[in-house]
RNA sequence: GAUCUUGUAGCUCAGCCGGUAGAGCAUUUGACUUUUAAUCAAAGGGUCUCGGGUUCGAAUCCCGACAAGAUCACCA
């Protein structure tokens, strides 16, 4: 990608070709060795004013710290840099003739440092932690040097004392694109991310210490199983197949519960060839886990303690703002049937209905309906419009339509229902978890249910896998499975409305060369 | 996919009813040895997203394309 340099761009270059000249390189290979970081010397630096006036600096006295440089000040033969690392940013102090003899050279300040380095450079400091006069804790410099020269201009991005901000770099096409700049001058943006990791490795610590097993499933399936999307499509050239990216990990997870595991995870990529926007990104993260000889009320207690843990993780409280709500991550969670749901919220008991009963009561709620849809369906669309945008704290919904879970065990005691629950949080699905269907005969007759729907016309009916219908044969324990979004959980975790802020490199368009 | 909004300097934005392109920061030159949105003085920087059209004349009005955002529909 070759582009019109700008005039900052050559000043830049210009600037690279004389430190040359001056036999300094500008990206020297031997690595710098940092001792300590800006924040901490920000929090723990300790001086002590003594009886005759000077100053007894405690600690950080023989320090080096490295970053990029983000602001400039220059006062004649001194200079004052903020100087940025991965923990943010401290002001650094230059004397000229220091820097100069320490470099044992005279033109090392005038020159190098003053005209030549750039906001956005990295360079590497040696030191001693002190206040100025003005009571800001500081590095004064008593050797300095350029790490790696940068030859493009990073947007300043400038604050006052009252903490407003001026000429925030906030376009949302370039934050995307640019996200390493994004995150250089944005350090907002950069606790979601650490929030979302956070996310996954609270997640992680628990399940290691409840015992089960990280595993990793094919990304590349001959058969898109598992849930009801579009896939992306591939061909594997050796093989000449077919391949898809995977829609979900879920029957992957359940072969390897046959296969004797009692307890297995997976944080894992998915791929959904569909539509975008500010909750749908083509690839997504989803973390599954399968645990035998448990059933959907034990998932349900065991969500609420890893929620809870979770956000306590990230926020210190179970208390979570997103939007205008405060929502309680702190169980348990309230429980409710969908047609409880649906008639909780519209006064209308709808467990008894058949299809076309169904189709009447969401005529007059206006809810759009058509041929293809099952009842099942209808009575998705039911809860969908009038019982989900009603779900702010957290809400288990159980006990699905058999017709709208074709991986799930029938109910113990309800007819016609299975043993599902959606977790709701802020009126959106975060989890989604079953009873797990192990008989295996049963399980072919979902599938053959569904190919008779994709039969009607539903696009996004559930293929046949022959292979995991053998696993299931073989005998699976009974077990209990979820999926959580883990895009949406981080979402919810961080009051952020848009996926793409949480997503480090959301998909866009290409770019126009 | 539909509707609306936006696209001007490296960044953030003005630019009215069509009349030779503006500001702040950043950049360049100079001054300044504790500044902090540093300050002071001066200077340079533009394919106004792209392509058409209307007009004597278009950043501005019209049409189309591209990109982004918001809302809606579908999916997680």
């Amino acid at each position: 990608m070759s582009h019109h340099l700008s005039e900052q761009e050559i000043v830049r270059r210009e600037s690279l070709q004389k430190i040359r000249e001056m036999g300094i390189d500008p990206y020297p290979a031997a690595m710098f060795e940092v001792t300590a970081h800006a924040a901490d010397i920000k929090a723990q630096y300790e001086e002590e004013i003594l009886e005759d006036g000077t100053k007894n600096r405690k600690n950080f006295q023989d320090i080096a710290i490295a970053g990029r440089i983000m602001a400039q000040r220059e006062a004649g033969k001194a200079m004052f840099m903020n100087i940025q690392d991965s923990t943010g940013q401290i002001q650094i102090y230059l004397r000229g003739e220091e820097v100069n003899a320490a470099a044992g050279r005279d033109d090392f300040f005038a020159v190098l440092v003053k005209k030549y380095l750039d906001i956005g450079d990295f360079v590497g400091i040696k030191g001693y932690a002190f206040k100025t006069k003005t009571g800001e804790i500081s590095v004064h410099v008593k050797a300095f040097t350029l790490l790696s020269k940068s030859l493009r201009p990073l947007p300043i991005v400038k604050k006052d004392a009252e903490g407003n901000v001026y000429d925030a770099f906030t376009d949302p096409e370039l934050r995307y694109r640019q996200r390493y700049v994004d995150l250089t001058v944005n350090p907002q943006y950069r606790e979601i991310f650490v929030k979302r990791s956070k996310i996954i490795s609270t997640m992680r610590r628990i399940f290691d210490d409840k015992g089960w097993m990280e595993v990793e499933t094919p990304i590349l399936q001959p058969i898109h199983g598992g849930a009801a999307a579009r896939p992306f499509k591939t061909h594997h050239n050796t093989l000449d197949m077919p391949l898809y990216l995977r829609i979900a990990n879920e029957l992957y997870l359940k072969r390897l519960i046959v296969a004797g595991f009692d307890g297995v995870y997976e944080f894992g990529k998915m791929f959904r060839n569909e539509g975008m926007d500010r909750t749908h990104n083509p690839e997504f993260t989803a973390l599954e886990f399968y645990i035998a000889y448990k059933d959907y009320n034990w998932m349900m207690t065991t969500t609420e303690e890893i929620l809870e843990k979770v956000a306590i993780a990230v926020n210190g409280d179970t208390k979570v703002q997103i939007g205008e709500n405060v929502v309680d991550f702190k169980g348990p969670y309230e429980r409710l049937s969908i047609f409880g749901a649906i008639e909780k919220y519209t006064g209308i008991d709808v467990s008894n209905m058949d299809e076309e009963a169904l189709r009447g009561v969401c005529r007059q709620f206006h809810i759009e309906v058509d041929a293809t849809m099952g009842k099942g369906k209808l009575i998705d669309e039911l809860f969908g419009e009038k019982a989900e945008p009603n779900l702010i704290q957290p809400t288990f919904i159980t006990d699905y339509p058999v017709e709208m879970s074709p991986l799930t065990k029938k109910h113990r005691s309800k007819e016609g229902l299975v043993e599902r629950f959606e977790l709701f949080v802020n009126c959106k699905e975060v989890a989604n978890a079953y009873s797990e269907l192990n008989d295996p005969i049963d399980q072919r007759e979902r599938f053959e249910d569904q190919l008779r729907l994709a039969e009607r016309g539903d696009d996004e009916a559930m293929a046949m896998d022959e292979d995991f219908l053998r696993s299931l044969e073989y005998g699976m324990p009974p077990t209990s499975g979820i999926g959580i979004g883990i895009d949406r959980l981080t979402m919810m975790m961080t009051n952020q409305t848009s996926i793409q802020e949480v997503l480090f490199f959301p998909q866009m368009k290409a770019e126009k060369a």
